[in-house]
DNA sequence: GGGCCCCAGTTGTCTAGACAACTGGGGTGA
DNA sequence: TCACCCCAGTTGTCTAGACAACTGGGGCCC
């Protein structure tokens, strides 16, 4: 076991240091899935932090699902792989190149419209507030993968769509322009058939399978953002779900 | 703001009789979203414990996803509510149960065979081990919702086929029977149509749409115990994800 | 009014230690 | 041989403090 020299003088936490550093291990295989990590007394020892510095990188790793910890024995690296990641808030275009793929999207239209009832609701306006609604086609290595209907409400985000490039990420553009950060997201889904409009907007037949997803996104503290509906083709898309447990 | 009265000899930690008085006041409505939890000082305060113990309380909050914190300002309740539940690995049983159906099972099949390939590699064991197989239809009220074939390793369970009642959950008999506690599980979503087979045995017209599902399940550190393929009705059954935030 | 500084309150990080609870192995005694 | 005890190693919980970094508001000065 090797452990790294701390930049004692650096912004970065101690334990930030630690954790990076034996999440390196890991990825490279140093450390091998079912081996015992550096037990918190190791650590405290060789790198001369305190024990709950030590604890607390340990317990970080925990918490990203890399490693377990058991009373009396150690805290030991997990089996499951690195690469498939928890199911998290990703806009289409992140995700996509977290695939490998390139991403870009084709606008069909967008305009400021009333809420109405559903939308409304999800995002807690009245019907007759005003919300941005962007439809646009997703593309994948030129393959269209699904189309999405975003709604935003318009007070949030005034102006958006003479300062956001449809083609573009849409998360990306609010953090940026309007420091909007999404971290958290419902999402219900359904299986169906694609209708007429949907079939040719995605060079589809008529009754292919496909996903149907309702998502509401929230910022921190809660509230709610951006409503979407979108199709997504069943033959060229699949979800991946990190499944875990209950406390 | 009222705090409980602690109790110090107890065998169940401080933090967590913290924790716990603060979700129920939470739960009742007592301490409203967007509403800031009593403070890391006036919680030591109040309650004489260390400030370490009374921040240990607010991050268990934290991650349970009910609260987030703010340097500089506090710690405050979500607005996300508490029913909806970050997807969690439940059995068809547990999951029914939560939606308020009363689920049950109909046995298609049980054998001992070999792994073969795939399952073989899902569950890191060679094509020529055996493996137990149970097909089953799954019920939630009356109603055929999918089809459902797990797949588990004969060396970990031998004998299970004589245990297991088929028509209950087979989570709660490894749990029992064997000790087995599965925590964690990684799925694949696609859509598709029902095939003749699938058709008759869910009692749907062939060429609807479906959900397939391919999952692989984990005990704690990680070894798989678990490969199931599933098919499940589009129209009668939906997914609710949680999405969160990347760290 | 506007810009600036300072201060109280809050969370983030860190220390040095303590005892409890649990695991696994070795040794002892019956 | 077997049961039991004890011990070293490990994580879980807890204490009492320290300083850093950030927020928001009040007050001062220009």
């Amino acid at each position: 076991m090797d452990l790294p020299d701390l930049d004692r003088h650096s912004a970065i936490p101690l334990y930030y240091q630690i954790q990076q550093h034996l999440l390196q291990d890991i990825r490279v295989g140093k450390l091998k899935p079912g081996k015992p990590l550096p037990s918190e007394e190791v650590i405290s020892r060789c790198l001369r932090v305190s024990r709950m510095t030590a604890r607390q990188a340990l317990k970080s790793l925990c918490s990203l699902g890399v490693a377990h910890s058991q009373r009396g024995k150690g805290t030991f690296v997990s089996e499951v792989k690195l690469e498939k990641n928890i199911r998290e808030v990703q806009s289409f275009t992140e995700e996509m190149e977290a695939r490998g793929s390139r991403p870009h999207s084709r606008l069909v239209s967008s305009e400021v419209v009333p809420a109405g009832a559903e939308t409304g609701e999800a995002l807690h306006l009245s019907a007759e507030e005003m919300v941005i609604r962007i439809r646009r086609v997703r593309v994948a290595d030129a393959v269209p993968m699904g189309v999405e209907t975003t709604c935003l409400p318009q007070s949030l985000c005034p102006n958006l769509l003479d300062r956001f490039d449809p083609r573009t990420s849409l998360y990306r553009t609010l953090l940026q322009v309007y420091g909007i950060h999404i971290v958290q997201a419902d999402e219900v889904v359904e299986a169906g058939l694609a209708n007429t409009e949907e079939a040719r907007l995605l060079g589809i037949p008529k009754g292919d399978p496909v996903f149907l997803f309702t998502r509401t996104s929230y910022v921190e503290g809660g509230k709610a953002v951006e409503y979407v509906k979108s199709i997504f083709r069943g033959d060229r898309y699949k979800i991946t779900n990190r499944l875990g447990a209950v406390e």
